[in-house]
DNA sequence: TTCATTTATGGGACTACGTATTATCTATTG
DNA sequence: CAATAGATAATACGTAGTCCCATAAATGAA
């Protein structure tokens, strides 16, 4: 067992450290949120969170939702990257581990994978650029396995891609 | 000289093509946008155009800048990436080079490169996943090396890092 | 516990970027 | 030159996200 259902699950804990290095309040809405997001699916946006929270009789604006998010990003308890689509998506950090996507253009799944020679061949663009790396982001659009089987919408797809936003 | 300064430059006459073939119609502002894209330096956003046409007189509807630009987009003349701000940046294409970006989050510097064994990583990450690519984008945000010496601005940066929409 | 101070929240107004609608206009074809 | 397919301008609209500010809640000290 790596998560022992405890009182205060770690990542819990640690955003209350987080907002106490910083002299931020602990709220509800903020224990509220956290809790969500921990106890949640992988992938979302700021838009199901809401609703999700509202579903459970927790009503918090949406100023608070992005504005919660943002410390959440902050405090490295969740990723935020875009998938060409016109709104951000966010996701419970797993651990340290970071990891890219490839997006499917038909059916919108996203497949992760991280590649060690990936992120070090960055690290040497880095270094011949004399640039200093604080984030990055990589994203392949395509088709996934099983859309490639299928008899795809020539014209959408084509629409689709001239409307990414990477 | 690669480019002579003809009647119909070479980017005008692909575009007419593409026009041709898709049965789209050779507009004036069609083409005194393209004139001005090409004309212009590398990057700029969809607001930017709008506002150099109009001050030569070519007063082109902002809803027709963007219907242009896809256009361009899909003939392939024009790329459009996002750099973590909320909107399209646009660059004249080169010939068929592709480049990704460096981008500095302290005084927005846009830094291209390419790496023939990054592009081959990508192919070899999609044949693992057996994905079908058609569109990648791969950025790194950081301080450049001017940047790098100046005294940035801590919180800023951090805020703007969990800006990013990438 | 209570008070003073600091910080957060809600909710609506607002912004920015982009898209849709529609009446009018224009490029193309014969 | 007429017919018609397609494009344009202008403006309304949509959406994601941010700002503002009056009110509310959390924290620390007494």
């Amino acid at each position: 067992m790596r998560k022992p259902k405890a009182d205060r699950p770690e990542e819990q804990q640690r955003f209350e450290s987080f907002l106490r290095s910083r002299q931020l309040k602990l709220t509800g809405e903020r224990l509220d949120l956290v809790a969500e997001v921990f106890g949640q699916s992988h992938h979302f946006d700021a838009d199901q969170l809401h609703m999700a929270l509202k579903q459970k009789g927790k009503a918090i604006s949406r100023a608070t939702v992005y504005r919660t998010l943002d410390l959440l990003v902050q405090c490295g308890l969740v990723r935020k990257s875009s998938f060409g689509d016109h709104h951000a998506h966010y996701e419970a950090a797993q651990k340290d581990e970071h990891h890219d996507h490839l997006i499917c253009l038909n059916c919108d799944a996203i497949i992760e994978y991280f590649r060690a020679d990936l992120e070090a061949l960055q690290d040497q663009i880095c270094k011949e650029h004399d640039f200093q790396p604080m984030h990055h982001s990589h994203q392949i659009f395509g088709l996934c396995r099983a859309c490639q089987g299928k008899t795809t919408d020539g014209p959408t797809l084509a629409h689709r891609m001239s409307q990414l936003n990477t």
